[in-house]
DNA sequence: GACTTTCCTTGACACTCGTCCAGAACGGTG
DNA sequence: CACCGTTCTGGACGAGTGTCAAGGAAAGTC
């Protein structure tokens, strides 16, 4: 006993390997963002690791197995991003305020990233073996905009008909469009991202 | 004279030309929103013609070419389709209706051209040498819903305070959501984007 | 220190890609 | 028919791809 194979099943060692994918991951996020998928090989992930490209074949069985995994990654770090603001703000206007701050922050400093998202849910529409783990995180977003919304409408002390979809949809292509002005160099993107969606928060929220 | 050189200048033979090129670019327009702009390769596209891959660089100088000219006759077939509606429509909800019916039917009918522009426009996030096309094509599209909603507010009789970038998003975000459930086989995609988008502007042209 | 397992590198493979080109096929003019 | 410019073919090229396997390096065990 005391092998490798007895530490992994009572998972110690398991959490090694675990983190080196993490690492790879990371470095794979990290080109993708820069390069987007159609332009993004494994050497040019390995090239950004401190790794030779072989590795990868050693910790993800394909391309495909790889990028989920960078997929899943993504998610974790973002489908929290206004968590706080939630839990903490003790009025609608507070709230509305600390979800704008963060949605310009992070469309400016994580631009790169949100680009990556969106080429790979659009990939989703043409590859099959991506559909599912894109829809989950899709889902999770529209979650995460469901909880600051319904919050927000909670502490207006509002109604709130509209269905989560619908209220996703919305704040989603407000923030697409804006990323594109971003990405372009609009340095009047993050701006006008704020002032668009106040205003539509004040007309799909009644009455705040 | 009568040289094919002198015909081009004159712009009689200049349209045979252009007749084919607009016949290539419909066979890549086809190919690409079957495949995607990531596994699309020009031996595909002209597997898609009737004619060998060699001829596509007889007509176009390159892939960035051939793919520019694409989305250039994407647009044109795209960016009338409400006008139509827009022109005929002699009542509010003449219009809202006209405007969903083909909203929806679009989205059913032409699913793969719409995920083609989306992949494309995700690309040039990346590409900079898509960026100028794609912002074109985006802004027609921006005035295009404009035409829509300013003259629906106008038959409403009500004043319309929304800037048309903001409303384009919204509907955008709207279209894609509903593509991305189209293109997953959601059947209720069609149904459910139509209920949205009504909703969405009962909420944004104010007392309609 | 020998031995074993784990980890990583290197180079090769079969393949696809955009691009280019020599020349065949075509079509009209003399 | 001979000629010539235009149009198209099909193959070649070099570069780049995902994948894999053989073996070296490192780490851990006795």
């Amino acid at each position: 006993m005391g092998s490798a194979v007895a530490e992994r099943l009572e998972g110690r060692a398991v959490d090694k390997v675990a983190q080196r994918r993490s690492e790879l991951a990371a470095a794979a996020l990290k080109t993708l963002s820069e390069l987007g998928y159609a332009r993004t090989s494994l050497r040019d992930i390995a090239a950004n690791s401190e790794f030779s490209h072989g590795v990868l074949h050693y910790y993800f069985r394909d391309k495909v197995d790889l990028i989920t995994h960078c997929v899943r990654e993504y998610k974790a770090q973002c489908v929290t991003r206004y968590d706080q603001v939630v839990a903490t703000a003790s009025s609608a206007s507070e709230l509305a305020a600390g979800f704008l701050d963060k949605l310009t922050e992070t469309l400016v400093q994580e631009s790169a990233l949100h680009r990556l998202w969106y080429d790979l849910r659009g990939q989703s529409m043409f590859e099959e073996s991506f559909r599912a783990d894109v829809a989950e995180i899709d889902l999770s977003l529209e979650r995460m905009i469901w909880r600051v919304l319904s919050r927000y409408a909670e502490l207006a002390g509002v109604p709130l008909d509209l269905t989560p979809p619908t209220a996703y949809a919305v704040f989603d292509g407000l923030f697409l469009q804006a990323l594109l002005r971003q990405l372009a160099g609009d340095p009047d993107a993050a701006r006008d991202l704020r002032s668009a969606v106040a205003a539509v928060i004040g007309r799909l929220v009644p009455a705040a």
